[in-house]
Order: structure tokens, then C-alpha cells, then sequence
DNA sequence: AGCCGTGGCTAGAACGTTGTAGGGCCTGGG
DNA sequence: CCCAGGCCCTACAACGTTCTAGCCACGGCT
């Protein structure tokens, strides 16, 4: 519908020119905001229409000084990043917020991201499961809001906000809940230096000593993703007394490990429990029905979103930390020991 | 390290301020182009670094009449689009383009996703399985180029490039997979009006054709997730005779296949061979170790950037579609009927 | 000696918007 | 009759870049 173009994208310029006013008074109907006469209103819209005119947000935020865009950065291999982003987008647009997307991937690391988030006039940076240095996050803290989401970092020795998961209280939910089911010997498959796991594995050994179970904690080193949790589960098989119960690092740690368990005949939750950690869709599928640590992620991507967004306004920051509670899901692959 | 801001971000004035020179030569010095002399280019750049500049790409683009930016409009729920984002980011970079992302979610439908892309200037724009009507990607074609990914479209009917999967082909080579094992009684579990599933039914049918199986042919409706394919697996608990083989619309699907017949007792692959569509990480998890057709994710990516960069920079465009061939990975979910 | 080319630099005008200051015109009150 | 105060509207200057001219000095040709 829209008219013949002469190559180039319709400017305001062009809009006033085919209503016969000014572009500020185009700007101004553009903007909705008052300043125009209704029946002027009305022919500069059409105008618009007409000739198919779109404002052009690169040179209206280069003319006001405030850009109202929060950059984003995630992962896109990591699925719980996805469900993240979905958050921001719902809490940020009511708020009047843009969100800028930038994908950490195999050919694109962080450095480059948030360059580019930079690069764009970002106002706060969102951050999930940031890898780089705590130095560097402090640096960038010092020039614009931060917040890392899942990945904790000492508070108070920078600006860097913190939103993450109570990692310990989860792991320690599951050991208890295991606990209460009668099990003794259970085992931790860690996530090596991934982000929470060092809380993890102190949320295991807590809820350990607090039962009285010191002499069986036993961490294993694992990681993030299937492999890790079947080369996991394969030292265990060589294990005596072989442990009654595993908690892993992650949901997909944990698939690994009921895969090989499968394969090796040894019935779950029969003669092994497994508890797994993000209640990801693959914990939901009713075949893999794993018992797991959900995290509430909508209130993270929208506490994320609260705490730049009440720097940017000079509101009081409550919390340099926002630490949400996770809550155990049991499913089919937990019961009584044997 | 970065110098005490006056509250402003740094700009190009700035460092020719501190470095005594016009901001045009700062300008050059940035871009890195010729027509500034050794010691005068390490002087900028030391001061530029000093006092924390940064370009700003806003106000470049809106500047340089081209923007060199590729729009992408993607869904956060399909984790295969997040695979070929990746693919893009890997293929657009080293041409010269920036790729701006632009997520379709719950709350942000595809309209809002594609307005966001024109408003920032993209010079053309990659949709990922576009839900729109045919019209609507026609319209924007006559802006700029615009391919579509996974989603076919009527060729020459409009100028909106396509890049997809042969999905008939894919499902052709599924069922003679099947076929060659020895089962007649194949079902396909269809995608109902999903992007591609015409073209998986059409597939089959030609398939069941080509080997006199016309009388066999059997199409139950299903879906995209798990949730379709356990509905539809209950479905075929109830037939009889029960088809000895399943052709599923994708990876998910089929998981939900699975799911159900493990817990009915059915044997796979020694009672039901099952068979799924895209290769996923699902498929490839050693415990559901399933059969499927994969799709060449890095070459649909390429084909895409490299579709709308001919368009852009005026080459002849070989193809309006491209069609990428799949490839049948054979797992452990058929074997030969009993 | 005059001329041209070249390397290093700068001034100033774009790019498409929004904000500020103000200019007409009308209306109503003194 | 004059002035204050609204309304509609416009001119013009930003915003941070890049691009086009063009200036100057120097050196190598004819």
C-alpha cells in the first residue's frame, strides 16, 4: 500500500512536505503528545500512512539524551536464557523500556556482546550468567547499572547488582527431601565453575553435616550437560558400596545420569534416586519426570529488570542482592532406598 | 581505568579536545582508514582510551547512509531457531554485517518484532518460521529484502526469498528407511498447520505412494510438542491393528511418542518403530537416542545471510528459494518389525 | 623557477529526529 | 481599545557521527 518510493526510506521531512507543515509539527502528531490541531492531526497521520513513513529510532535517541534501552545479554545455547529474555521482554515494555538483544555464541563471546550492547546506547546492562572477571564487571558497573543474573559475585566489593536462585537452599531441599525419604549415602555431581555451583555444593554439604551425614558427603566433579553427568555416572557404577541417592548439578547433568543408569540396568528411582536442578522442559517430559529444584524465573527476569531500572530513576536500591527462593518439584525419580 | 566522567558518555569531541586534534581526524583515526599520520593516530588513541570512548553506532548509522545491519526475527520457544541465530551471527560478521535480534515471545508478537527491526534501520531481514500471512511478508518485501526461514511460501508470488529444508524429501527418506526394515504399517504424526508440515505430509504420501503402501496411509493430527505427540500416542494404544511404525513432525513430537508407549509397555523400537524430524539435542541424548531427520542447520543459516547480502549489495540473485537437503540419521527408536 | 601531486589535517555540512523559543491569531477581561 | 493568555504552528539549534571540500606544506618533475 505504500506508495511508489523513490529508493530512500520516507523521512519527517517528507511527511510534512506532503501535508504542507513543518516537520516538528509532524514529530509532534508522531509522538502523539499535545501540540496539534485535530483536523491537522488527522491529514498528517494519513500522510504518513500514505507514504508508509516509520520514525527512525537511531536518530530520535540520538537526539534525546535518554535512550530508555536495556541491553540484554545471554546465551543461546543455554535454554533457561530464553525463558530469561521472554521475562524481560513482559517487565520491561510496561515500564517504557526497550530491550537490546545480544547473544553470546561459539563465534561471539561476552567481550564482543557488550560491546555491542555499549556501542548501542544502552542505559543498563542485564547480564545472565556472565563469565567474565568480577573485575571487569565492576568496571562496567562503574560506567552504567549491571546485573548479573545467576552468577553471584562477592557483594558490596562493587556495584555489580546480583538477582540469582537461593543455590544452596536448593540443593539443601533436595538433600532433605531425600533425607526424609530414608536415604544416606547421597552423592553430589557438582558443576565444576559454572555459575552457582559453588553454591550448590555448599547447600550439599550444609544440609549433610545438619543431618549428621559428614562422613558420607562425597561430591563428584560433573558439569552443565549430558556428557558430563553419564562420565559421572559411570564412576559411579565402579563404586562400593554404590550411593542410594545422586543429586546433580543440572537438570541435563541429571539426564545424563539416567541415561547411563538405563543402559546399566539399574532401575530408578528403585535402586537409585536421582534429583536434578532448574526443572527445565526436559524435566517435565514424562518420560524423564525428574524430580528437580525449580527456579522461579519470572521473578528473576523481572527482579533484574526492578534493579536497573530503580538505578536508572534514582530510586532507592532496596538489595544490592535479590535472592529468590527455589522450590522443590518431586516427580517420579525419587523414593525410599531399597 | 577509565578517566572521572562528567556524567556524559564520551564523545568524538571529547578525545579531539584532549588530543588537540578535529574531531573528523579523531573520526578517521576510530574507523581506522587512512589519512592520518603514525604519531598522530597513536596520540588519539591514547586518548580516546583514556578517557573511555566509545563510538557510538547510532549516531554512525544514522550518518552513513548504509546500516549494514540484518534484522532477525526469532522465537525464544524454538530452541532450533536459537541454533540457527547462532549460524547467522557466524555468517553475517565476517561479510560486514551486524545482525540485530528480535525475539518473538508470549507477550511480543511478530508484529512488534518486525516494527522493532525497521524502526532501528535494518537494511533486510530473516524470519525464522513467520507466522504472518503470505500478504504481510509480501508488503514488507517491496521495502527490503526479506527471506523467510522454514516457512514456505508460494514462489514467485511474491519477492520474499525462502530457505528451508526439502521436508518432503526428509520424510520420503524416513519412510523408505522404514520401508527398507520391512513395515507397511507406517503412521505419520502430522504438524498441523506449523511451518513445513504440509510439505512432511505430502512427503509421506508420496513415499507410502511410490511403495504401493497407498492403502496403508494413515495421517493423525499432532503438533509440535510433546504434549501432541502423547495425545496422538494414545490415539494409536487404541487402533487396531497397530501400526508397526510412526513418522513424527519433529523431535518433540516423537519424544511424546516415546513417552507413552514406554509407559504403556510398548517396546521401541521391537514393537513400534518411531521416527522424528530435526535432530535436536533431545534426539541426540543417549537415553531417547532416536531416529530423525536432521535438518543442515549452519547451511539453512548461511543460505539465509547469504540470500539477503546478494539482495543488498545488488548481485543476481541465484534462487529465490533454497531448498537444503536433510539427512536421515539412523538411532536406536526402528528396526525391523517383529 | 614554476607546477603538480600528495600526505596530513580541518571546517562545515549533512543524517533524521526532538526541544526551545517564539510568532501569529483569536478570545476574553479590564 | 488594549493587553494577557491560549492555541497552533514554525524556525532553528542541537545530538554524535561521517563525508566532502579544501587548505597548507613539501618534494619531485619538467
Amino acid at each position: 500500500m505504500s506508495t511508489a518510493s523513490n529508493g530512500k526510506r520516507p523521512t519527517l521531512a517528507d511527511v510534512a512536505a506532503r501535508a504542507g507543515v513543518s516537520t516538528a509539527l509532524v514529530s509532534i502528531v508522531m509522538r502523539g503528545v499535545k501540540g496539534a490541531g485535530d483536523a491537522t492531526r488527522e491529514r498528517v497521520l494519513k500522510a504518513a500512512q500514505e507514504i508508509g513513513y516509520r520514525p527512525d529510532a537511531r536518530a530520535r535517541l540520538l537526539r534525546s539524551h535518554r535512550s530508555q534501552l536495556l541491553g540484554v545479554q545471554f546465551s543461546l545455547e543455554q535454554a533457561f536464557h530464553s525463558d530469561l529474555v521472554e521475562g524481560v521482554y513482559a517487565a520491561a515494555e510496561p515500564a517504557g523500556y526497550q530491550v537490546v538483544l545480544s547473544a553470546v555464541a561459539a563465534s561471539r563471546g561476552e567481550q564482543r556482546a557488550v560491546d555491542a550492547l555499549l556501542a548501542d546506547r544502552c542505559e543498563a546492562l542485564i547480564l545472565f550468567g556472565p563469565q567474565a572477571p568480577a573485575a571487569r564487571l565492576a568496571e562496567l558497573a562503574e560506567q552504567l547499572p549491571v546485573v548479573s543474573v545467576a552468577r553471584r559475585l562477592r557483594p558490596s566489593t562493587s556495584r555489580v547488582g546480583v538477582v540469582r536462585t537461593a543455590d544452596d537452599e536448593g540443593v539443601r531441599s533436595a538433600v532433605e527431601h531425600l533425607v526424609a525419604l530414608g536415604h544416606r549415602e547421597i552423592v553430589h555431581i557438582d558443576g565444576g565453575k559454572a555459575p552457582g555451583a559453588s553454591d550448590r555444593r555448599r547447600g550439599y554439604r550444609t544440609a549433610m553435616n545438619r543431618h549428621g551425614l559428614a562422613d558420607h558427603v562425597r561430591v563428584l566433579p560433573g558439569g552443565l550437560t549430558e556428557e558430563h553427568g553419564a562420565a559421572a555416572a559411570r564412576t559411579l557404577l565402579d563404586t562400593h558400596p554404590r550411593p542410594s541417592a545422586v543429586v546433580a548439578f543440572n537438570d541435563r547433568c541429571a539426564v545424563g545420569l539416567l541415561d547411563v543408569f538405563l543402559r546399566s540396568g539399574i532401575a530408578v528411582p528403585d535402586e537409585i534416586s536421582v534429583v536434578g536442578f532448574d526443572d527445565s522442559h526436559l524435566a517435565r517430559m514424562a518420560h524423564v519426570n525428574l524430580t528437580t529444584v525449580a527456579q522461579d524465573i519470572p521473578r528473576l527476569s523481572e527482579s533484574a529488570v526492578g534493579h536497573v531500572i530503580a538505578r536508572l530513576e534514582g530510586k532507592p536500591v532496596d538489595e544490592k542482592e535479590t535472592v529468590v527462593a527455589p522450590r522443590l518439584v518431586v516427580r517420579g525419580t525419587t523414593a525410599a532406598p531399597r
